[in-house]
RNA sequence: GGUGGAGUGGCCGAGAGGCGAGGCAGCGGCCUGCAAAGCCGCGUACACGGGUUCAAAUCCCGUCUCCACCUCCA
């Protein structure tokens, strides 16, 4: 089965055929160093993640997997202004917030994690490139810009498939040396309010990354000249992507074989604004939330389609969820996590949905049908059967990153081994009690027992083999 | 003005000409001392109006509504 990908610049379903035979070269943009995230601004990184979990695990590729940091640019230096912080005091705070919040979320790390301020060198080359080539000019208003010419590049607009008669002029164009609107920053001299460690130097003057050259020159040495996917979010392609494209492609370079672009997170059906408060940040949610529940709901809708947010959303993934968790909890007895082994395959409804574009509302609907079928098997006893369909189901929710016996997602739920081996003695000694109790009928006092419990946070359910505990999550969870 | 995307049952969300994805919530049943979990069953959904077809949520025409991007938003 081949893997076909969603081509957004060629707008159809393509087979993914690597620039190199078994190797899948990935950039995604997305790390905003602006502010700590919200929950949709993770949608990218948990959305590719699963197309590099799928990458390697569906198809056994060595993916290079480069995510950038673009750690300058107009807003962070806006709000360091703001905030009386320097601004890569800032900008250093919101990556490491980004970092933990996607590393909660079971985000496997990329392969390298460039940031723009430390491949200065590198786009000065590109620049170079494109002067040269009569693709780009330094600004004759002596303010140190140098920018693309839009109009010297006849496939400007193949990205978006709009015309550059049709674009609307930047607002904010303050035309300054611009010889069109539409042609868009390379680079920017520094202005004198700019502080000095926001500059560097170039053949043009001191000045920093135009947002858009930093991609094109970490994507091309990183991944080289071609490679394979380009991802982001939709709202990045225009005009970040776009730019990207047009300039790369200008200095000669053939760049990303495959477009792709997630959608994102809607409230009351809009785009999640980050004046929503500090509710929906990443950081909040989690301590709110099983970081598997926020990440099964970031996962379970297709890449491209957005995903409404409402009040009880993550509860309803994380439901969803525990359904399957407690399937392995009860086939997989004593094991208490559990990463695929590789002994286990992939069902090929399961392994279809995912070549078709990540269907993985398909993928879902496999495991949910494995789990109950594993379900069904432990009910009439068939243990071996409920093994080897708990062995897929892991191996099938590994690929989704939702994985409930991923070693990820223990860490803090216990507060640690020891701590769950006393707390286990300690529920033990109670279900010895209460089986006591109803061995004797006293279910008054069997009852109480487990109310008890229930009000300690702890669940009982009684199953052939005697009682089983699990920490029952709160309400709100 | 330009370019895209979307309207599916109480909710979330797939699908894209004929067998009602899946999950959550709800109802009934089995199981249980009672529960929980699990299993079984229960829905006559596809924005609206026309049309094509033996057959339309899926195709065609028209209408409405919503969302996004248009030079520094995942």
């Amino acid at each position: 089965m081949t893997l076909r990908l969603f081509d957004s610049l060629s707008r159809e379903l393509r087979d993914f055929v690597p620039v190199v035979p078994g190797k899948a070269g990935i950039y995604i943009c997305g790390l905003t160093t602006q502010a700590p995230p919200h929950i949709g601004h993770v949608r990218f990184a948990v959305a590719f993640d699963v197309l590099r979990r799928w990458l390697e695990r569906g198809h056994g590729y060595d993916v290079t997997l480069i995510r950038n940091v673009t750690d300058i640019d107009d807003k962070i230096l806006t709000r360091s202004a703001d905030a009386g912080e320097p601004w890569f005091a800032l900008s250093y705070r919101n990556e490491t917030e980004t970092a933990d919040a996607l590393e909660s979320l079971g985000v496997l790390p990329p392969t390298y994690e460039p940031r723009a301020t430390g491949h200065v060198p590198e786009m000065v080359e590109l620049m170079q490139t494109l002067v040269d080539a009569g693709h780009a000019y330094p600004a004759d208003d002596g303010s140190g810009d140098v920018y693309f010419d839009v109009r010297s590049w006849p496939a400007y607009g193949e990205l978006t498939h709009q015309r550059v008669e049709d674009m609307a002029e930047a607002e904010d164009a303050d035309p300054r040396g611009k010889r069109d609107p539409r042609d868009f920053a390379l680079w920017k001299g520094r202005k004198a309010e700019e502080p000095l460690t926001a500059s560097w130097p170039t053949p043009y003057g001191r000045g920093r990354p135009g947002w858009h050259l930093e991609c094109s020159a970490m994507a091309r040495k990183y991944l080289g000249d071609a490679f394979d996917i380009h991802g982001g979010g939709v709202d990045l392609r225009f005009p970040h992507h776009e730019n990207e494209v047009a300039q790369s492609r200008a200095a000669g370079l053939g760049f990303a074989g495959y477009w792709l672009h997630n959608a994102w997170v809607t409230t009351g059906g809009e785009k999640m604004s980050k004046s929503l408060g500090n509710s929906l940040r990443v950081s909040e949610v989690v301590k709110a939330h099983r970081p598997l529940a926020v990440r099964y709901y970031l996962t379970a809708a297709h890449y491209r389609s957005t995903i409404e947010y409402h009040e009880g959303s993550i509860e309803e993934a994380g439901t969803a969820v525990e359904r399957v968790e407690g399937f392995l909890r009860r086939a997989l007895p004593g094991v208490e996590s559990l990463l695929p082994d590789g002994s286990a395959d992939l069902p090929a409804d399961f392994r279809e949905a995912m070549d078709d574009d990540l269907g993985v509302s398909d993928a879902l609907a496999a495991i949910h049908q494995a789990v109950r079928a594993g379900n069904t098997a432990l009910d009439d006893g068939d243990v071996e059967d409920a093994r080897t369909v708990a062995h897929q189901v892991v191996a099938m929710t590994d690929v989704l990153g939702v994985n409930p016996l991923d070693p990820v997602w223990m860490e803090d739920e216990t507060g640690g081994a020891d701590a769950a081996t006393a707390l286990d003695a300690l529920v033990k000694e109670r279900i010895t009690a209460r089986s006591a109790a109803r061995a004797a009928r006293d279910y008054d006092t069997a009852d109480a027992i487990r109310d008890e419990l229930a009000a300690a946070g702890i669940a009982l359910e009684d199953t052939a083999a005697g009682a089983r505990w699990t920490l029952a999550r709160p309400k709100g969870d």
